[in-house]
DNA sequence: CTATAAATAGTAATAATTCTTATTAAGGAA
DNA sequence: TTCCTTAATAAGAATTATTACTATTTATAG
């Protein structure tokens, strides 16, 4: 299956959960979600926006945040914690981690091998119901190092 | 060595660093620091804004920000990962985890217990220089749970 | 095809944080 | 101690990301 199909996949997994939670389906809501979709670069709001624009010039920021969030409500896409000014949208729903690159703010997204398991901390379920495990590692990427050696 | 004790150690801490680093040591600087220091509930700048006021009226916001970024910049202090749209602070530098609460936005520290260590995923070497590594937990605490029973 | 309510566009407003500038004060030197 | 230099501050304006408001449009059920 190609990145294509698979994309295609995903919009029509959003289609049935729009139509499963009383959500119309909207070209709207189709494209922004493409743009989080297709990119691995876990794109800001505004450069959703930016990207929806060439398709659809009229489409405003106030869609494009209203419709993030909820995509987000629909577990369609997901916020990465980021300390970040700008929230970042991953819509890859595997369980992964990121990489976040202090120098340039790229996010990479960290695979665990076959034989990792995310841990959760023991004592962590003593201080409620856990919702989901997050982890990041900061650092500068190898692409911010090369450039600093210069 | 009690809680007093510990708070002033931090703060013959915080004033070499700041001499070793060629700044100042302001009372500004050592209010704010002990208002981070001295708090369990990882502080916004807006809590630590009100909290000093009440001892130098005439602290201003921009202070109150610029002091926490230079702190920061020392490794007195650091921001949490939190998703939630003010940042927060904690000056407890001791590895631990925390869990943040995604309905009354409280964050409780979780430290690990002594079989238990901070795993840096294998693959996130590949991505370059690692600086930290961060993990939290979100969910709903148990303060909450209690009161949505009701 | 029509009715209706959800979603949108355009724009104004808000919230958190940062910047600007005149003033103050920390800390080294005389 | 007193003076000097410059970092740090207070006050308020400005900026940035995000959200709210409202008239209009449009998806979809009947």
């Amino acid at each position: 299956m190609n990145s294509e199909q698979l994309l295609n996949n995903k919009i029509e997994e959003l289609k049935e959960a729009c139509k499963k939670n009383g959500m119309r389906v909207t070209p709207q809501r189709i494209e922004i979600f493409k743009e989080v979709a297709k990119s691995c670069k876990h794109p800001d709001a505004e450069t959703v926006y930016e990207a929806v624009k060439h398709k659809m010039p009229n489409v405003s920021v106030d869609t494009v945040y209203r419709t993030l969030a909820s995509l987000e409500e629909l577990n369609m896409i997901f916020r990465v914690d980021n300390l970040l000014p700008k929230a970042r949208f991953d819509a890859d729903l595997r369980p992964h981690n990121h990489f976040i690159c202090v120098q340039c703010n790229e996010v990479y997204d960290i695979f665990l091998e076959p034989d990792e398991k995310k841990q959760i901390p023991k004592n962590a379920h003593s201080f409620g119901e856990i919702k989901d495990i997050n982890i990041q590692i900061r650092g500068i990427c190898n692409k911010c190092l090369k450039n600093n050696t210069k």
